[in-house]
DNA sequence: AATATTAAAACATCAGATGTTTTAATATTT
DNA sequence: AAATATTAAAACATCTGATGTTTTAATATT
């Protein structure tokens, strides 16, 4: 026979809990800001000991559905995800897959570019001097190392955000943060640095220019130049291929 | 003073431990299928009790980082996070963010055009086989319901798949996830099914050309096709608009 | 009126007992 | 000798109940 079954998991009674609390919210029967019962009355009710139920709450509030507060006036309340839980999630999901530079090249050309021709239509004056004042920080940095990866994240993530579209923010932020495991480990020199300063003010000016063709093209250049520097910097403890950053801890 | 503190999080020992063993697998230092020591070792070791330990051994579970076996060869084994982990942790952060059907459009334009592009260069005749019986078995399909968009999932899987890039894969498949919650609300009637299957073909039979700009503008008219449908559509329950489900759970 | 103390509610942690699952080793049967 | 049944042990699953800690509201004191 041609069937194949799949194993069927324990009855566990903390993650039995955990679907039917999640279930709940999913249905709407929870909303944001609802008191779950105290851990002892919570646990009477289900008919269980405390700490399944414990067990139970510490997993939602991993999945960042649950804040618990200690204290008189503390307890379980139902949470919203907030965007560290994902991205924490992706980065977990991002290390085991290690994907090549190229994914991600490829993934962030297909995004980025669209990104600031939307831009382009409605950058505001304010947009503009954040970004500016972005690029001169950068451009002051002497020998870079982390600070620089968080002024390039900021860049990027503020291109994003003017777009006002939540999913993409997530999304380009999210590979922003998996790149850095890459980054960290690249070797920066000074005419890295110089070329992300001069792309990003490209960016900028075809911006104040309303001109979504030419920033478009920009990011474009920018994104390929990006991985083209990274894929020619060596590291002494790791090896970075197309194909992905060679450690220790692959997957065989 | 221009300062916000932020408030610092309870040093939970359970969260401590997670925290510990979460960066010893990002460290390298733990490889997916080392055993942990049994819980009596490990809290013994930890200097905590065996339920602090199991707290943690049932977060890292959730991240999907931990997969815990009972039984004499029993025991906590690192695991590779898989994808369903990452796709209900998104699930969650979607139901409580509820998109517009504009952004998940918005990013379907950004992201399938090219991704056939690059299908039309590189598929196979077995590749092109199975989305044409794919699309068969949806036309057979008398009235539609939940399998539909089981064969619709599957056929814009398959495309993303054919490319190689596991994020890509990632992001497309968990943006169709999310919007299942909203399709199975709309009533796809027989028109939009058919609309549906029309687009599908022209998508493959561009494809089978191997033109890719052709392919490009069929997939890119169908996304707007469908977010036409779906914001016509009317449901009892709900109503959709370009801002979101409209739901009693939301967010004020 | 401002401050200090106290009490209570709820979570955090611990310790130890008992049950269940799984498999390896052993004993039994054919 | 091979197949089957039994047993033992390791490890997780669950429960019980005690004790500690945090937070806030109520109360007492200055």
């Amino acid at each position: 026979m041609g069937f194949k079954f799949e194993t069927v998991k324990a009855n566990r009674i903390s993650q039995n809990i955990v679907e039917q609390i999640r279930s709940a919210i999913l249905d709407g029967e929870l909303k944001i800001g609802d008191q779950l019962p105290s851990e002892k009355n919570f646990a009477r009710h289900f008919g269980v000991s405390k700490s399944s139920l414990r067990e139970a709450y510490r997993v939602l509030e991993a999945f960042g559905l649950l804040e618990i507060r200690q204290g008189m006036t503390g307890g379980a309340f139902i949470k919203e995800v907030d965007l560290t839980t994902v991205k924490n999630c992706l980065v977990n999901y991002f290390f085991f897959q290690n994907p090549g530079i190229r994914n991600y090249t490829q993934i962030r050309t297909f995004i980025e570019p669209e990104v600031v021709k939307i831009c382009a239509g409605k950058i505001t004056d304010e947009e503009i001097e954040y970004l500016e004042n972005n690029i001169l920080a950068m451009e002051q940095e002497p020998d870079g190392k982390s600070f620089i990866s968080d002024l390039d994240i900021a860049f990027h993530k503020k291109l994003v955000d003017i777009t006002g579209n939540e999913i993409i923010s997530l999304i380009v932020e999210s590979i922003q943060t998996a790149l850095i495991n890459i980054k960290r480990i690249v070797h920066t020199d000074e005419q890295f640095l110089k070329m992300v300063c001069n792309d990003h003010r490209k960016i900028v000016n075809a911006l104040r220019e309303h001109d979504p063709e030419k920033a478009s093209k920009a990011m474009l250049k920018h994104i390929n130049e990006v991985e083209k520097g990274m894929l020619a910097s060596k590291s002494g403890a790791m090896i970075i291929t197309e194909e992905g950053l060679l450690m220790q801890n692959r997957k065989n």
